[in-house]
DNA sequence: GAGTGGATTTCGCAT
DNA sequence: ATGCGAAGTCCACTC
């Protein structure tokens, strides 16, 4: 039945003919393609390794991804980025998947001694995906709604480029000390104090103005609040629920940019 | 049979009774789930996203790691790290997973729809990995051999501290003149000069010897070149391949390591 | 547990 | 294309 091309194919313990005739079906379709079994997998390229025989699951996906996960661990142990061309073959009793680029040229090869499950599914994904409060639009946020850092402050520009970097919020306050602000949306650390600590110097090295170096985080980490104080830095606690609210949208963002 | 419970499954449009009692079982006995269908997913921890509904596979691993994967691009669009907690739930239709971790609190929570296909198996996999000319690796290859690296290098010590971090490998050469190098398996930057622009100051400072300080990678970025030799600091190209061939076992680390 | 640094980082944006 | 910084970075290792 022709119609059952389109349907997902689920095959238990195929053998590696049949596996092999359905990875070339998938790929040649560019089908989704899962295989679960014993194989062995070496990669040539950016660097090299060799991952001894074992079961694992491999994932080729429409655009020609793949990647190959071994039973625990968030992160693939293997894997090729999209954009990749295929050979499938049988050889010496094993079933070889290879996926090479060029740009770097990199290959991964695949052996299968043996397959366990092979999934091949044309998926139809339309959905679209949606990051809030991200560090850019915590920046807007800010820039939008500046009382979310200081009652007071009013913003001259952001992502302001001096020598060690880029300012994430660049202003005045109400008593007109410059404010320079480092944002994070995620607790700051070491490096957040550093980076902002060059930015302010060099701030305070280019104007006889006082500068405030603004640390802004929705928390510190643990001993980094006296350095901030030996820096003369501020540390400022930022409430993410808040901010999340007045996150601006792509067409909002024009009305901040004028600031950069 | 109880054998089967062992065995891989596979099923093929199950419908979410089926699909519920299949997820509990292979999350309760830690076996690695493949989930392909149509699902919504939202996340809500260090960030917050929405993905609104499409078919997708999601990959559930032996120690809890929750992958989300769409039909293409190499990385997930939503995931969970190993040691999740699972509540698995049928509601208004629908076959709810949810993924929670503690430290950061965050969770994923998956809305199938519409399983198309289940495959649940305990893996199996020993297999060794390794990775060849890893950052370590390349270090190793030039202690070892430090002709690699220039052709009268007598290493003293590696991963030396000092006040900016630690010098990838310290010596002399046959003029007596100190070298500080700093290896990068991937084409240098300008961090990578001023990384090693800190511990030749450092290092400097400290000794009235001449120092040499040596950035070595296969290649170096436009325009840093000019840096490196404003800074009094010299580029070496490295062969990667070359390298290869020198690179230690683990035994043979030991051999180095009284440099340590 | 938190802090540090590397990664076949990947990804996006500005130059 | 290249460079630079961010990431829900992840991950391993140290303290």
């Amino acid at each position: 039945m022709k119609a059952d091309i389109q349907e997902p194919v689920a095959i238990s313990n195929p053998d590696l003919e049949a596996a092999y005739q359905a990875t070339k079906s998938a790929l040649s379709q560019r089908r989704c393609l899962i295989l679960l079994g014993d194989c062995r997998v070496e990669y040539q390229g950016r660097a090299r390794s060799v991952l001894e025989p074992g079961e694992r699951i491999v994932l080729v996906k429409a655009d020609g991804a793949v990647l190959v996960h071994r039973p625990t661990g968030g992160e693939p142990v293997n894997w090729q980025p999209s954009g990749c061309v295929f050979r499938t073959t049988l050889s010496e009793g094993a079933l070889v998947l290879e996926a090479v680029r060029r740009s770097p040229v990199e290959s991964l090869v695949i052996h299968f001694t043996e397959v366990r499950v092979l999934v091949a599914a044309k998926l139809v994904d339309a959905g679209s995906f949606s990051l809030h409060v991200s560090e850019k639009e915590l920046q807007m946020a800010v820039l939008s709604e500046p009382r979310l850092l200081l009652p007071d402050l009013k913003p001259i520009a952001y992502e302001k480029k001096v020598e060690p970097g880029f300012i994430d919020v660049y202003g005045l306050d109400s008593k007109n000390r410059l404010v320079v602000a480092e944002l994070k949306r995620v607790r700051a650390g070491k490096a957040a104090v550093l980076q902002l600590a060059r930015y302010v110097e060099e701030v305070r090295s280019s104007t006889p103005m006082e500068v405030r170096g603004i640390l802004a985080a929705p928390k510190i980490a643990r001993g980094t609040q006296r350095m901030l104080a030996t820096l003369g830095l501020e540390f400022i606690p930022i409430d993410l629920e808040k901010c999340a609210r007045f996150i601006v949208s792509g067409r909002d963002k024009k009305m901040v940019e004028f600031l950069k």
